[in-house]
DNA sequence: AAACATAAGTTGTATATACAACTATATGGG
DNA sequence: CCCATATAGTTGTATATACAACTTATGTTT
């Protein structure tokens, strides 16, 4: 009825089962997180981002006007891994955040967004958002379980 | 009652909304598959295998005794772009695989799991089975959900 | 205040990823 | 049969990731 073409995992990844539905839902979200990251990075490269600077350009806008810390950049990336010191110094180089030492506490630097990298968000935002709709077939209702699920898929030990 | 420690996207990414259902959907989907990857690869690093070397065996057992082919083995893996000659090149240097022209077309190469490929790969079993157990604060239904809503997810325009 | 420990970033390096260019083989007309 | 085209892998390279070692600055003891 609406054109849309279903693609079960075994479909995608030519494979008749999985195992178990535990195990078919770790691959599965793993499949489909880098299936969405890929769709977004493949997006933002028209204005030359990556998906962690455009993470990291949302965090500082998150702060503006006050300075943001590598520290705290770190700890709100959506990979932690990645070296927000040289992810700073390639929005360094394209005019697109300020970096000082900070004056209280001279270890740290301060970080901020400028006008160049507010105006680039204000056009990645639109993008993100295109593509978000194109996830209409997921009702908002399904999207708010999706959210609640990988949330508790995430508990741990105390 | 479980000593389960929640932990909502907002606290991982020290963020207070996310605009819509969809933007934390996706942001959430994002995060939770780097999250597991990371756990499983961690996991994976006493055998000195990466999540698509273990990847790679696994669908090579799947093909044993049968070969299978570069192509074949790019199709189904977990992340496509990753490089599968210089993935099984890793295995081959381990004497996890072997790799020889096939004959019928000599553009192809034959891939083969190794009788110690199919030991380590029992090993590695056991691990992920272990670590799926870790999950079971998710019933077996909301797992088969968490799999549904995924490949929903994917859907595209025909 | 000197010594030790901790914190905040930076730098180095090995490996992995993304993507394009290249080589070798096979296939299908004319 | 020869040439164009397609297929299957390989290689090169720029960027990114993972992780550890290293600076420099601050805090804490005694």
């Amino acid at each position: 009825m609406n054109g849309r073409k279903p693609m079960k995992l075994e479909d995608e990844l030519k494979q008749k089962t999985f195992g178990s539905p535990y195990r078919r839902m770790v691959v599965n979200v793993m499949f489909t997180g880098n299936w969405l990251q890929k769709a977004f990075s493949c997006q933002l490269k028209q204005y030359g981002l990556s998906l962690q600077q455009n993470n990291v350009l949302g965090i500082l806008r998150g702060q503006y006007p006050n300075p943001a810390t590598l520290g705290l950049i770190q700890e709100r990336m959506l990979d932690r891994d990645s070296n927000a010191t040289r992810l700073v110094d390639k929005l360094l180089e394209k005019g697109l955040v300020t970096r000082c030492q900070c004056a209280d506490n001279r270890r740290k630097v301060d970080i901020v967004i400028t006008e160049k990298g507010l105006e680039l968000l204000k056009q990645t935002d639109t993008i993100m958002q295109n593509l978000e709709e194109k996830y209409s077939q997921i009702t908002p209702e399904e999207a708010v379980q999706i959210g609640e699920l990988m949330d508790k898929l995430r508990e741990r030990e105390g």
